[in-house]
DNA sequence: ATTTTTATTATTGGATACAATTATGATTTC
DNA sequence: GAAATCATAATTGTATCCAATAATAAAAAT
């Protein structure tokens, strides 16, 4: 459960339901009625309507005309899709920040894998694996190449779940991940983004094979 | 005004703001107060409330907490981030599109050129521009990627309209598309990239100059 | 006179009630 | 008995009203 400071409910109720999505208590396919959701989280429809309209913009929710919500259902093409941007997009915003990069930076990447180290739950190993991508790759400075970035870790994370991938991945992804931050700490910059594009590939690979 | 076969408030709503907006009638960083705007559009505010989100979503709008939304400013960083996406995302559903081309393909985007030529609607323009790239695009069959590539089209097409640069740009645009579509027609794969990116190159950089 | 505090107003977010749409099941018709 | 039609119920979208927040103006204190 996350903190009760949220602003508004509409965001209070995002959260929630993303949380219930990417942890897999709501299964994709599953339909969000509006009247039962607003009943469980303790709130009117109005707020929502507006955190289904985000997850809709987020992928995670799949909504249609006066037919009602669903969970997304990812199917290969998406995360075929996801990853091919990702190779794309990934690699120029760690260029990007590499010049950029302050012993902050690298202390909070290497924070989120120690933490990663010790977590056994699904939904929070996939935030803390964003947390390390994030601290790596938000020095930029590049707002709306991190925006994108963002919406595209958000889904294969939500794809990666499903597949459970995560758990078949996390010793090698911990591994790929230090060593892609020791390639940061030295400002290796081909290094660098060698081993994020080579992380990137075996990610896919391992959902590609987990996937039914 | 776009015709009212809209299916629901919130969707008309969302395409008429857009046209206010991209049109210029709204200017940047000008603030949209609901209240206004449902009365003007003869809407409540909950469906206008739902348009502003899908338009913040977009990236047309800027809106924040208890405060309100205003017309987003494209700023010169996040036009560079546009058109570094397009630049590395365009190319690869250019090439996934190409073996799938057909005819009636190559027919669409060359009415929308045609259309081009005698439109002199800065916004209309840019409309079709994005209906012969989407032309082009969109045999792909990559729906995660058209989305992606769709909202950055937006996104420049709005930067492109404020900045003016449409105007500059529209007889070298004309004939780089033209260029681009033969080479398509041609199957050559290697031309159509080369071309596709110097179009996106050039864009970019006339939009540059223009900006204030 | 300037700053701080308080009260008032304007604006946004949320709850409830109503209308429009779609899905479901009964009824009719062939 | 199957298909089509109609009525009913379930569900979503919209309007209106109320509450919470932020902006503004007025008053008080130093």
């Amino acid at each position: 459960m996350i903190s009760d400071t949220e602003k508004t409910q509409s965001e209070a109720a995002t959260d929630k339901i993303r949380t219930l999505i990417l942890s897999g208590t709501y299964r994709p396919g599953q339909p969000l009625r509006q009247e039962a959701l607003s009943g469980h989280l303790s709130i009117s429809r109005t707020p929502l309507r507006h955190a289904l309209q985000s997850l809709a913009e987020e992928g995670l929710v799949e909504a249609v005309g006066f037919k009602g919500a669903r969970v997304a259902q990812p199917d290969p093409q998406m995360v075929r899709d996801l990853f091919d941007m990702r190779l794309l997009l990934e690699p120029l915003a760690l260029k990007s920040a590499l010049e950029h990069h302050t012993k902050l930076d690298f202390a909070k990447a290497e924070m989120a894998l120690d933490a990663a180290d010790a977590e056994r739950d699904l939904y929070k190993l996939s935030q803390l694996n964003w947390e390390f991508h994030h601290a790596l790759y938000h020095p930029s400075g590049r707002r709306t190449l991190m925006r994108t970035i963002e919406h595209l870790n958000r889904a294969s994370a939500f794809a990666e779940t499903i597949a459970k991938s995560i758990v078949v991945r996390s010793e090698k992804s911990a591994a790929e991940h230090r060593e892609l931050l020791q390639a940061c700490r030295n400002a290796d910059a081909d290094d660098a983004i060698d081993r994020l594009t080579e992380h990137l590939r075996l990610a896919y690979r391992d959902i590609q094979n987990t996937e039914y």
